[in-house]
DNA sequence: CCCCTATCCTGAGGGC
DNA sequence: TGCCCTCAGGATAGGG
């Protein structure tokens, strides 16, 4: 599943590789993944705007297009963005395949279509609420222990669920919420405004931490992450609870336990986390 | 505003 | 060999 490190080595990878194209023909098949406005008036309209760069919003990737325009892509769970020449073969569930002027076609595939594909004026983007309202970067210097501390002080709620909030930090999915509450050394289930301030601080050093490692490895690919060339990236390797509920800690070698928070499978340490 | 639950969606994997 | 069931989870709609 996609969360911040990997939409981040999607981004920095994308960049380069289409800035200053111009896209010049859109086949958008699926209806569904391709969602504001019509995938009609998408394969209409993109044709002819150029690239100006690549951004990443949270778990969004967002292409700066010529007059104000963007092209916002979220993966959801399973979708993937690659970048190859035309006429390659494509995977099934391809989404959407945008043509560029050196002969390269930028396509999204995504098996279980929870991912989305934006399209429009900036302005209209916004107006419409195509992207929500999403909370701090937590890779950002706004990402402060008081900004954190508040957050957490607020609300009665699991602290793995605020940490999978969006709107209060953007970024965070099921797998770096797991290893960032390992790693500070705190049960995911715990009420966030029970913590205590060093818990808060243990915490507010462990989310950048993981996600850093997540951005330097490119990625966990733990069943389908890809990058833009369809290579795995190497974090699984050094993941410490997701995915591995019965496997022995790798800190004190407690077996791991599983439960279920917010929803969301959630794997910890009975010892190394309290 | 707050929080929780159901829902979307397909393929993998277990049980028999 | 194959059918059926459960599970995976990011985001969001809707209920309390």
């Amino acid at each position: 599943m996609p969360e911040l490190p990997e939409v981040e080595t999607v981004v920095r990878d994308l960049g380069p590789a289409v800035a200053g194209r111009t896209i010049t023909a859109v086949e958008a098949s699926e209806p569904g993944v391709v969602r504001f406005p019509v995938r009609e008036v998408l394969a209409a309209q993109l044709p002819g705007h150029r690239v100006e760069g690549v951004a990443r919003r949270g778990k969004y990737i967002v292409c700066r297009l010529q007059r104000d325009h963007e092209l916002v892509i979220h993966l959801g769970m399973t979708g993937h963005l690659t970048v190859r020449e035309a006429g390659a073969r494509r995977v099934r569930h391809t989404h959407l395949v945008a043509s560029l002027d050196d002969g390269r076609e930028l396509r999204m595939d995504d098996v279980r279509r929870f991912g989305r594909v934006l399209f429009g004026p900036r302005a209209v983007l916004e107006a419409a609420g195509a992207i929500p309202r999403l909370g701090v970067e937590p890779l950002t210097e706004g990402f402060t222990a008081s900004v954190l501390d508040g957050l957490l002080r607020t609300s009665v709620r699991p602290v793995k669920a605020v940490l999978l909030d969006q709107s209060r930090i953007a970024g965070l999915g099921n797998i770096y919420a797991d290893e960032a509450c390992h790693q500070a050394g705190v049960r995911p289930g715990r009420r966030a405004h029970r913590l205590t301030r060093a818990e808060r601080a243990a915490l507010h050093a462990a989310i950048p931490a993981v996600l850093a490692a997540g951005v330097r490895d490119r990625g966990t690919t733990f069943d389908d992450f890809r990058d833009l060339e369809g290579a795995p990236g190497a974090h699984a390797a050094e993941l410490q609870v997701y995915g591995r509920a019965g496997q022995p800690c790798r800190r004190c070698g407690e077996p791991l336990a599983r439960t279920v928070v917010a929803g969301r499978t959630t794997v910890y340490c009975r010892r190394c986390q309290r």
